[in-house]
DNA sequence: CCTCCTATATATCAGATTGATATATTTATG
DNA sequence: CATAAATATATCAATCTGATATATAGGAGG
């Protein structure tokens, strides 16, 4: 099979919990799923008309509130493809950091490019956190009566701690610079 | 400008300090550059194709040693380009993990297999730090002679570091669901 | 009540990229 | 001497991004 498409999955992932428009998984991906996978509206949306062409969800108009949304469902099909996914091993784990291209060829800047880039990636990195820890206080309490958000709370602790590591990073780079 | 293209700035650093053929860049994406970028065929020929039109690099032919490979030199202008870019701030570092994707979606799914997916990725981390370590205390010998892959080393390091968290994390993970 | 801004909501498209595949030669291994 | 692995270039369908277009709802302030 080509390239393995893996929206799908990850649109039927989000649908298994909850009756969501297009916009509003575009939200979950800006938001809740920001840290380790994005998408586009140029994706989900002809992804959402696949699925349901092929049975895995359907789409259901809703006009009240006056705002007419689409309102896609999870199928059992889907539900059964989903489980399936989730039982083949990873294929793939992969980072794009620009930041760290940018520090490889410092070789072609003066050092003090290569500082600003450091400290644009830290003052990012630290304005995640804040998010990312906040999360992790409400998912904490949430999961003391409802450990169905456990997953969540693992991968925004994914996050946190990588986080923390890269601003360790930032600090020793920047002193180890310092000297050039 | 549509979509700002970066395949055309890393190959030029890479042709910054040698000349390579298109198999040999291939090469350094599936090693150096690995742990924070990555590249296809499918994508480096055709770019290199297009630096040539631009002017960003020349194209020579070399039948020496029977095989006849396709050899590409930066110009002075493919040299300004790669300094521009440089300066301009960095515009997206992104994750694509789709071992954390499958752990968020653990709910539709036995915990045992979602411990499964942690240990694949424990496993490939773990085979993957070695070749980081290796490169390091190498890098580390080199660097103290010479230090135009100081920048290198410090990448190395980032992903030394990140690597180390990720596996800190595996544990909890298991130990944290090992009870559910 | 009206204007303006932001949020909601869907859709499309050019350009970029992946993963797969095809082809051919050279070098190393048994 | 066969054959497997590495070198080397090239192309393509499927996919995805980032940008852009369009339109309405709700709230803030004048």
């Amino acid at each position: 099979m080509a390239t393995e498409k893996k929206l799908d999955c990850v649109i039927l992932g989000l649908l298994s919990h909850e009756e969501l428009t297009g916009y509003e998984i575009k939200k979950r991906m800006d938001t809740t799923l920001k840290y380790f996978w994005g998408a586009s509206y140029g994706s989900i949306y002809p992804t959402l008309g696949d699925l349901v062409n092929r049975g895995l969800a359907t789409k259901r108009e809703c006009t009240e509130n006056k705002r007419n949304k689409l309102l896609y469902t999870i199928t059992d099909d889907g539900r059964r493809y989903l489980k399936e996914w989730l039982k083949v091993p990873v294929e793939k784990d992969e980072i794009r950091y620009e930041t760290l291209l940018k520090i490889f060829f410092g070789n072609e800047q003066d050092v003090s490019q290569a500082i600003s880039h450091i400290e644009a990636f830290q003052e990012k990195i630290e304005m995640e956190m804040q998010y990312l820890l906040r999360a992790e206080s409400t998912l904490k309490e949430i999961v003391h009566d409802d450990n169905t958000h456990k997953y969540y709370l693992l991968t925004v602790q994914f996050g946190i701690k990588t986080y923390h590591t890269y601003l360790e990073w930032c600090e020793e780079a920047k002193e180890f610079l310092k000297d050039f």
